[in-house]
DNA sequence: TCTTAACCTGTCCATTCGTACAGCTGTCCG
DNA sequence: CGGACAGCTGTACGAATGGACAGGTTAAGA
């Protein structure tokens, strides 16, 4: 972890201005992106400038430890298939290796690097099988957002260590986005609160603001009765089975459950 | 409007490789600034890179149809003095000619066209006086987070129409975070979730899924009275008057009221 | 004209919440 | 040791909530 801002400027300027460019669009794109082909696609013109083989990405619940659970949602921009089977099957127990689930803003980590300083707690045989599948070394990052108890993993992984220090600097840059992104394309249970009406709209933003039935009957010049009645709507629409779960829905986007 | 994508692109490739990376380094910075002097050095590098004089940015309450409310927080990359308390004292009614507040990925819009198309509606004293102070004409772009109830103004400022399209490309790039920026910069009551403990983040988790006070407990494997003991704390520390508001807070940011 | 949707209102009741009162452990640190 | 703090627990009660019953108006559209 000596790279330090400086150097990543550095890093960065020796990056072409076509490459510049596509960073610049991927990180646009990522802005409004609704299909996982469209992630997809992302993903691996992302590995293009990164210039490595393989990249992944997926939304997980975390706990309030940061330590990450089950999955959402994952993306690949073309990792292997067997490699993908294989993790499900056992092998993201490497994830815990990962230094830096607790921080929002933190930096790519480079697998081999970290292979050197916990050789002892690595399972050396899933390392093996990773490398045979073309997984020589890679790079990843967690990022979490810990209000919404959900964090993102991100991996590029490529041959040389030359180009895993670009694919460092890619993913620094492209993290909070990509993040972003998965938290926006996570598959919801309804469309939300595009199918409230105005009323309801208005209901649930004084119900943020810690209102009672009773005061927002006076703010909205109606009776107690009719803001109960907004609010039954608002829970049934979001089906939510309180305010304070409505609240939250409107807020992390109804993700499912499973 | 009859800007599409394709001719933005062309557009951004037109500026040279140091202003992309100009570009890519504001919003990476974006991502982590916590100061408005951070903030206005930012606005003052974009006005730069968009080659206009002036830059100015607002976060703002907005209704449930979108308009525009009270200001929350405004930071100026050297709009002129001036201008900013004729705005402030009453020109900002300009503001509802802005036929764009209720899209969230909407695109910046240039003064002078809407000027144009809205000549009747415009009061052209206040027009006059603009131009006076050197905002001969400039793009304006909101962006809003309905479920936050909150909204951005962004607008650059120069003097011809060649750099304004410049100013077009560079904000309607710049917007959203600039947006998240300012949502994170916004003055705050506390120091929110920081200051909960384990059990009480734990506890905020389950009520944010709608569990029960009973329930929780269940799942805690505490009784029913400590669950409602941490919730106290939970409202105590961040100020709120039920778990709805404490929800709406931590996802807020707890902004402040006034 | 009939229907639909948004909006509004009432009573009743069991449950949940928020907050008083009161008290208990264990750990960390000066 | 004593104090501070996180965590835990109990009883009690009024206020707030969510759901079920049963109505109403008004505007837009088929």
């Amino acid at each position: 972890m000596e790279r330090d801002i400086q150097s990543e400027k550095r890093l960065l300027s020796q990056l072409g201005k076509a490459e510049l460019l596509q960073l610049l669009e991927i990180i646009n794109d990522l802005q409004c992106i609704e299909t996982d082909g469209e992630l997809e696609n992302l993903l691996q013109r992302a590995a293009e400038v990164a210039s490595c083989d393989y990249s992944t990405c997926c939304l997980r619940r975390i706990d309030t430890e940061g330590v990450f659970l089950s999955s959402i949602k994952s993306v690949d921009g073309n990792f292997p298939r067997d490699w993908l089977t294989l993790y499900n099957g056992g092998a993201h127990e490497v994830t815990r290796l990962l230094p830096l689930a607790h921080h929002n803003q933190s930096r790519a980590i480079v697998w081999s690097q970290v292979l050197a300083q916990h050789a002892s707690r690595v399972d050396m045989e899933i390392v093996e099988r990773a490398r045979n599948l073309g997984l020589l070394d890679g790079v990843t990052l967690a990022t979490t957002s810990s209000a919404k108890g959900l964090g993102s993993l991100f991996s590029f992984s490529g041959s040389s260590i030359d180009n895993l220090l670009r694919s460092v600097l890619v993913l620094d840059r492209l993290a909070p986005f990509l993040h972003n992104a998965l938290l926006r394309m996570a598959p919801r249970a309804t469309n939300d609160e595009a199918q409230l009406t105005g009323r309801e709209r208005e209901t649930l933003l004084w119900i943020q603001k810690g209102k009672t039935n009773w005061e927002i009957a006076q703010i909205l010049g109606i009776s107690e009765r009719t803001v109960k009645f907004h609010v039954q709507n608002i829970l049934a629409k979001l089906k939510a089975s309180s305010r304070s779960h409505a609240v939250a829905l409107v807020h992390t986007g109804n993700l499912i459950e499973f």
